[in-house]
DNA sequence: CTGTATCCTTAGGGATACTG
DNA sequence: CAGTATCCCTAAGGATACAG
């Protein structure tokens, strides 16, 4: 069976990941949208890390394009706008997953260990099911294809 | 059974992570070191992206101050200076396995599928046996704890 | 080959004021 | 509240020369 070799990396599927992850602000509002549930600019601007307001608005412009996430009217309160993540932004939740349990183990700033980082440490397999929770959470608010 | 829930990430285990991942040049050496076994300055240098020295010197030094490389001398060939990745870095392969794979998925640049992509949709299981050769190949090289 | 150092230009991004 | 626009400064980083 063909498995890849190491010399075999001419069209690597990091580059274009780079791209997106590889961008502080896009990371963390990646974030926001996936596991904290935020969908609106106030939202965004105000999470802890300070975000100012011209970045923001630029690093949504980004995301939008990049297919990560849809720019709509909120459902229930009209003129209000939202942003709602992608399938694709959703096909993200593994990979932020397993950077989730990276930094649990070495983030030496945890002091107290958060939610997470306990019941991963007590049951990895609540991980998963809290994992799983998010998964069909986000799937039910997903539009377009 | 208590797990996460939305309003509890305090101290989100995601934002130490951005630090790191969350810059380009790191996140491709990081790439060049686990996944494509490059291990010496001028093998970075060389990478397609065309990393200037200069940065490389200040990514290099970053990310052996955050602990994920070290500096050694060659054993085999004194006076060649060699990166090694530590386990730190070692435990974000799964990690950026998630991201290949979400990157495979949806690339528009990846024109000839690479090796990795064809036998990941071919034998899914293929990439576990792969990624488990991987994590082993660079057991062996840790030096240190 | 493995870096350092310097120069210099551009882009990132904070602060803030302003608009619908 | 959801942005947009401007100002302005710092830092990122490319090119290049130099050193061990």
């Amino acid at each position: 069976m063909s498995r890849p070799t190491q010399n075999d990396w001419s069209g690597c599927p990091t580059r274009y990941a780079a791209g997106i992850i590889g961008d502080k602000w896009c990371f963390l509002l990646m974030r926001d949208i996936l596991l904290h549930g935020k969908r609106t600019y106030g939202e965004f601007a105000s999470s802890p890390e300070g975000i100012s307001t011209n970045i923001l608005a630029n690093r949504l412009a980004t995301l939008e394009a990049a297919g990560m996430l849809t720019r709509e009217i909120d459902p229930r309160k009209g003129s209000r706008v939202c942003y709602f993540p992608t399938r694709k932004l959703r096909d993200l939740l593994p990979a932020l997953l397993g950077i989730m349990v990276w930094s649990t183990k070495y983030d030496p700033q945890t002091e107290a260990p958060a939610s997470f980082a306990a019941s991963h440490q007590k049951d990895p397999l609540a991980t998963v099911a809290w994992y799983e929770a998010e998964i069909d959470r986000i799937d039910a608010e997903i539009v377009g294809t």
